[in-house]
DNA sequence: CTTAACCCTATCGATTTAATAGAATTTGTA
DNA sequence: TACAAATTCTATTAAATCGATAGGGTTAAG
């Protein structure tokens, strides 16, 4: 399941995607428009930020606008961001890999192949869904 | 992810589907053979035995059976009992729908299309992994 | 220099998770 | 019948995570 953090990026990100090229959204219309607590949307812009999803202008007049094609932001990423692995365990995962800490005498434990399986499609998936996708509807 | 009871519950699923058919596995012996914590698998073993997975013999000599074959216990059955719906949020759920709390206007939120995509693709992965096919390996 | 905005860090309360504890119950058998 | 060996059940705990809030600090326009 996506954490609330995820679902607001999504739905923050989706709102930058709908306005204006040009146009610097302010947090609090971002939090009215799409419903989310601002000063918990603040981290989220933050976190964007720093993922290089959005960029920002401070100062009076300031606000926060998309600098990634809505074409090239994928559900992917934006789970990877803030909700981390896709795979359902770290051992299969691709960019947060772990090793088993429970898997004692074999290198690979018995669950990791099927679920490198179950990530390839996942993961297939959910590069498909972009927020272009999700905009136009 | 997967919580680590619901990865418990399949190394533990698959040990039994490894023992010879009618060979009762006493609580120790799988906590051992999997590595897991025994008082922690107790747990398991229960919840399992209430999703008619698995059943027992009580008292001296008793122990863990599979009641199920191990070709029909998917990886979708164990994640739903352990760690519940499949899908990224309740709103593009089957087994765990909840409307969105944070969808105001519409009835449906603008992400659940999107989703509805994901969780049919995962779900037919996670259908595809039985036990069986764990084992065989 | 005031105002309006982003930026940053800390904290909080509630929930969940992973695991442990301890006792009750059941069953085989010496 | 008493013991031993096993499941069953409920409670508790410690730690982590999550969702959200608080309260400033910094930046830039006018």
């Amino acid at each position: 399941m996506l954490s609330h953090k995820a679902k607001y990026a999504l739905k923050a990100l989706l709102y930058l995607a709908e306005q204006d090229e040009n146009h610097i959204s302010r947090t609090i219309e971002i939090a009215d428009g799409a419903n989310i607590p601002k000063k918990f949307l603040e981290q989220i812009l933050l976190d964007l930020k720093r993922g290089r999803f959005v960029s920002s202008k401070q100062g009076k007049f300031g606000g926060y606008y998309l600098i990634k094609s809505k074409n090239d932001i994928t559900l992917a990423e934006i789970h990877r961001l803030f909700d981390g692995a896709i795979a359902l365990l770290p051992c299969a995962s691709l960019n947060f890999y772990e090793p088993c800490s429970d898997c004692k005498t074999e290198s690979e434990c018995s669950l990791r192949h099927g679920l490198l399986l179950i990530r390839d499609k996942t993961l297939k998936a959910m590069e498909g869904i972009t927020i272009a996708s999700l905009v136009k509807k």
